[in-house]
DNA sequence: TCTGGGGTCCTAGGACCC
DNA sequence: TCTGGGGTCCTAGGACCC
């Protein structure tokens, strides 16, 4: 293989696969990771028809001997970073998807590191022997098609696509398994008798517009056609961050949901803290009993990280969507922080001495806050302030100039 | 079949501007 | 008096991915 050979590398049954590896005694038997609904499932369980995102009611009645474990994020996640080295001692040029899955160039390694197949054998003995996991890898000239490559070889598989066996290998395939075509989209286009990847190749370019908009249609006709020019890049920085929760249908009080509200805000926002970004805009999800959504969102007057500030936009956005919760009943709530920028300046959070209003009120306040710009002015110099602002107690934050 | 939690990207309409 | 054509920004909704 001449051109640039892409590795796609994914862990078989990530979750559940590092249950059996912690836990000998679920190794060989059908198991499922999560309650309420499967995260994940051994490869015992799949045989007898268990999928993931199952409701777990169901998949017990498919599979009543399966054993039930909790998931245990902080172990995946660990086993993810583990793997991620291996990924990095392979290639310098890695692209995380997920915690299961990544691209790798394997390009100009050929002479140190051998063909893209050895490599690509290398890199699963070395995570089964490193980590203790099985990882499939597929190999050909395009993300996409190294995609699908290492799909069709699990579990625990290799498979190589050669230049010359691009497109017999691609056109068979069912469209389900392109990029982009989920539920509502293979239906369309099995009503419009598309069935195979290679029937879209061959559809002309205005009758998927038409059905799909301008660019899904267009992306789908070149992945058919075996045009993907990605390169293999680090990914770019995440572009929001968000939390959500769900419960059981009935009557939520206002209060819990305000409750619910404070603590996701709490969660984004401390995430938001850690990465050293700011938000620009703030939005809620809301699902309602009958499993339809609807959201909300509003952009900010300034950027912040603050819980304070971001709190009080989530409760504006809460009150505007009372209404809709009271009639239809909510069974999720969901906080995404969006529009994030990194924040190069230090926040400084000063608690201004609490005053009890009347004539002792703003006027202090502001000279208070003038002597701590004063003295911030002294330790790092007079053009170190680049923003500050007010937060009163019900979370409402003014920016105010520094002088 | 009565459905978790984390994301990305696209479309469309309305407000507003020139 | 009642209206073009272009653009951007904001908000809401939806499809899809792991």
């Amino acid at each position: 293989m001449s051109e640039t050979p892409i590795l796609h590398a994914d862990l078989d049954a990530f979750f559940a696969s590092v249950e059996q590896r912690d836990d000998p005694s679920l190794r060989d038997r059908p198991m499922i990771v999560g309650r309420g609904v499967v995260l994940a499932c051994s490869y015992e369980a799949k045989a007898r028809g268990v999928r993931t995102a199952m409701n777990g009611a169901q998949a017990l009645r498919i599979c009543p001997e399966a054993i039930v474990v909790p998931p245990r994020m902080a172990a995946y996640t660990e086993a993810s970073r583990e793997v991620y080295e291996v990924f990095a001692e392979t290639s310098p040029l890695v692209e995380g998807l997920s915690i299961d899955e990544a691209f790798l160039d394997a390009s100009g390694l050929e002479h140190i590191s051998g063909t893209p197949g050895q490599i690509a054998a290398r890199l699963r003995r070395d995570v089964l022997g490193k980590v203790g996991l099985k990882i499939s890898v597929g190999v050909a000239r395009t993300k996409f098609l190294a995609k699908v490559a290492s799909g069709e070889s699990k579990p625990d598989g290799l498979l190589v696509v050669r230049p010359d066996e691009e497109e017999a290998f691609l056109h068979p395939l069912p469209i389900e398994r392109l990029w982009g075509v989920g539920r509502v989209t293979s239906e369309k286009l099995r009503s419009m008798g598309i069935n195979t990847v290679g029937d879209i190749a061959r559809c002309p370019e205005n009758r998927l517009v038409a059905a799909l908009g301008e660019s899904s249609g267009r992306r789908l006709l070149d992945l058919a056609n075996n045009r993907d020019p990605r390169q293999v890049a680090p990914r770019a920085p995440r572009r929001s961050i968000g939390a959500q929760s769900a419960f059981p249908r009935s009557s939520r009080s206002t209060e819990e949901v305000d409750a619910l509200a404070a603590g996701l805000v709490d969660r984004t926002t401390r995430r938001l803290r850690a990465s050293a970004q700011v938000c620009g805009t703030v939005s809620i999800s809301l699902r309602f009993d009958d499993m339809k959504r609807a959201s909300r969102s509003q952009k900010l007057p300034a950027t912040t990280s603050s819980t304070a500030a971001v709190l009080a936009t989530v409760r504006t956005l809460l009150d505007s969507a009372r209404p809709l919760i009271a009639q239809r009943g909510i069974t999720l709530l969901g906080v995404t922080l969006e529009n994030l920028d990194g924040d190069d300046a230090v926040q400084l959070e000063l608690p201004l001495e609490e005053r009890a209003g009347g004539s002792s009120g703003r006027p202090d306040r502001r000279a208070e806050l003038d002597a701590a710009l004063d003295d911030l002015r002294d330790r790092f110099g007079s053009d170190a302030i680049t923003r500050a602002s007010l937060v009163d107690q019900d979370g409402i934050e003014a920016p105010i100039l520094p002088d």
